[in-house]
DNA sequence: CACCAGGTAGATC
DNA sequence: GATCTACATGGT
């Protein structure tokens, strides 16, 4: 993949690949200036946050692949999740090409002994969750339909059955394998951003998710992440607004 | 050596 | 329910 001139370029992908994947994948079929323009006003924070965020996009990713890597994101930095996921994939994914691997399937990462796990992928306590997360997924393997069909408390009460999946885990799964786009995943920045834009006190997960639902409604989880990439980058522009 | 990072599990009040 | 702490690992 390269990027230049506005343009994204997908090595070896042809117009079957860019209709059977890549337009699901980058959420082609979304018209997001028309989102922006359902979200701009509401409060000059998010519009801000909106100016700011030109192109993004939720992604629809593979659910088990969405699950695992975000059991691995938890208390965890980015830079060492990308490791960890990367390293998930070459300790039991399939060979691509030279040095690529996929993501493993369920059935391939439960097959996987633990001390190799965590020698390989360096994730500590995590990669226990992984492993029994795996054997769960393959045992009893969720569907995004299933997921979508229920109701939204479910789908989330379900999700945390798994190990390592609590509250906001459960929300970026069902984000970003496109499942809803009404949850609103509160992580160490967005709760930041909540509570010093919005209650001016810090606030519990629950006010900010009920606050989130009755402020963005079904366009949270698109708010969420317009709020989380400014925040992370302008948390100081976002602090001066307030007055 | 303390503290932090896209939190969660388990215990406790 | 709300609150507290340990948790692997690697970086400041």
């Amino acid at each position: 993949m390269s990027f230049c001139d506005g343009t994204l370029k997908i090595d070896g992908a042809d117009r079957r690949d860019f209709q059977n994947f890549w337009y699901s994948y980058f959420d082609l079929g979304r018209d997001y200036g028309k989102i922006k323009k359902r979200l701009r006003g509401i409060d000059p924070f998010l519009d801000a946050a909106l100016e700011h965020g030109a192109g993004i996009r939720i992604l629809n990713q593979d659910l088990f692949e969405t699950f695992i890597s975000f059991i691995l994101s938890s208390n965890n930095n980015i830079p060492r999740i990308r490791h960890c996921v990367e390293q998930t994939a070459a300790c039991c994914g399939s060979l691509l090409a030279e040095g690529q691997y996929s993501f493993p399937e369920a059935r391939q990462l439960a097959a996987v002994a633990a001390e190799r796990l965590k020698r390989e992928v360096r994730a500590g306590y995590r990669c226990d969750y992984i492993l029994q997360a795996a054997a769960m997924f393959l045992a009893y393997p969720v569907q995004r339909e299933t997921l979508a069909e229920m109701p939204l408390a479910e789908a989330r009460k379900a999700l945390c059955t798994y190990p390592g999946v609590g509250p906001k885990v459960a929300d970026c799964i069902l984000l970003f394998s496109g499942i809803r786009q009404d949850v609103f995943p509160v992580d160490t920045w967005v709760k930041k951003v909540m509570e010093e834009l919005y209650f001016r006190r810090s606030a519990s997960l629950r006010e900010i998710q009920a606050f989130a639902a009755a402020h963005f409604g079904e366009l949270a989880g698109f708010a969420q992440q317009y709020l989380f990439y400014y925040a992370r980058e302008h948390m100081e522009t976002l602090r001066n607004m307030i007055r």
